[in-house]
DNA sequence: ACCTGAACACCGTTCAAGT
DNA sequence: ACCTGAACACCGTTCAAGT
């Protein structure tokens, strides 16, 4: 309970903070790392973070771009198959925003400027560059995929959330397939006629599905539609 | 100040609350919906809504299902175009959800199964049973639409929310346009290179541009890919 | 059944005061 | 310069008590 009895009582930095705050992020979700837990945590008043830090959102803003550092990027080579590359990258990605609830929504509001985030989009980058993509539509297909990412990986923490909340026992699929199959067909013709197609595939098996649309429709398409 | 000041006096219902709750999103988005200032606004205290909402989130949830309402369907005639019809359905979309900040995000937790967003999704899958699709793609291209659908939508109100807040004289593109081309070329090569058209185009070309690329790669994938 | 005052357990952020 | 106690202005939700 007193000083001696703690490890090495850190002294504050903004890495300290942002280390505290990561496992705060780990236990609980993004809902868990207040101001005042991470203080907490590092034994100050939640006024201390203030001088490391100008607020929450800066904080998060670090906790994203860490949580960016961990995803691997691709080594190119001189015969590397650019468009697995591609893929095995974004499906990384998600699966690295997929881990922490809360942190991938945070990413929505700020044109990514982190060190880690902007070399992800630089890799995007390079790798669609060997695919043979002009100019405009390199640009615009980054933006298309990084949106892709995070928005996959919202879904996944966000279900995740929920899992955990209330209903793991029967998993969301049988879930969502029920809904579906005891929709009015009258009202939702479509749906009900689909309900076994809706839920069908695993999670892995749909992702990878709308990233292989995604890359044949970046090839098909002209950077400058009418 | 008084009873007879006011209007009506509304009798407290989920109507009513959902009333004064879109009044509310209308004003500050939704982070000023808060069960407090909704109860305010009825003139009673915030647990006397926990009797017709069981609590925010279902509020939420009700809310979501009022601004997909307001989505106007396409109406499928014998002749026509079916890709144009989605592509305008989704932009109603998008730009529906871009109007009430917050609101989108909250969209990637739950299955979408209120009344307004089931009659969406099946309006989609109609579109693309006219654009010839198996079943199986059909299913997990609406999957891949609602999600774009939520995510450009999201990605619009947290666009316009830090808008409002602080840098809406030097617009949003002008500011990345300037990050890209001051970014160390040895570190982000490929950014630096593309920097004018990684901020090329209006809001709504993008976004025509990717919705085409995701209707192109959904017409040139099979559904089961390997 | 419906409504409510009061409380519980939290938030982010600021600021004057201390060292 | 760094740190902090205390306060300000909020939250969602519950619950016993009232009508």
């Amino acid at each position: 309970m007193s000083r001696r009895d703690r490890p090495a009582k850190p002294a504050l930095s903004q890495e300290t903070i942002v280390d505290a705050a990561m496992v705060l992020l780990d236990a609980d979700g993004l809902d868990g790392v207040s101001m005042r837990r991470v203080a907490q945590a590092l034994d100050t008043g939640p006024a201390s973070l203030y001088v490391y830090v100008r607020n929450r959102d800066e904080l998060i803003g670090l906790l994203i771009d860490r949580i960016a550092g961990t995803i691997t990027l691709p080594v190119v080579g001189p015969d590397t198959d650019w468009r697995e590359q591609l893929i095995e990258l974004m499906l990384n990605g998600i699966k690295a925003l997929g881990r922490y609830p809360g942190v991938a929504v945070a990413m929505f509001a700020n044109v990514p400027d982190s060190p880690n985030a902007l070399a992800l989009t630089d890799a995007l980058l390079g790798l669609l560059t060997q695919g043979g993509l002009s100019r405009q539509a390199r640009a615009w297909a980054v933006d298309l995929l990084a949106l892709y990412i995070v928005a996959a990986g919202t879904e996944e923490t966000l279900h995740a959330q929920r899992g955990t909340e209330e209903l793991r026992k029967t998993d969301v699929h049988r879930g969502a397939r029920e809904v579906f199959a005891g929709l009015p067909a009258e009202q939702y013709p479509n749906i009900t006629d689909l309900h076994e197609e809706l839920t069908y595939g695993t999670a892995e098996q749909r992702t990878r599905w709308s990233i292989d649309v995604m890359i044949n429709g970046i090839l098909a398409t002209d950077a400058k539609p009418s």
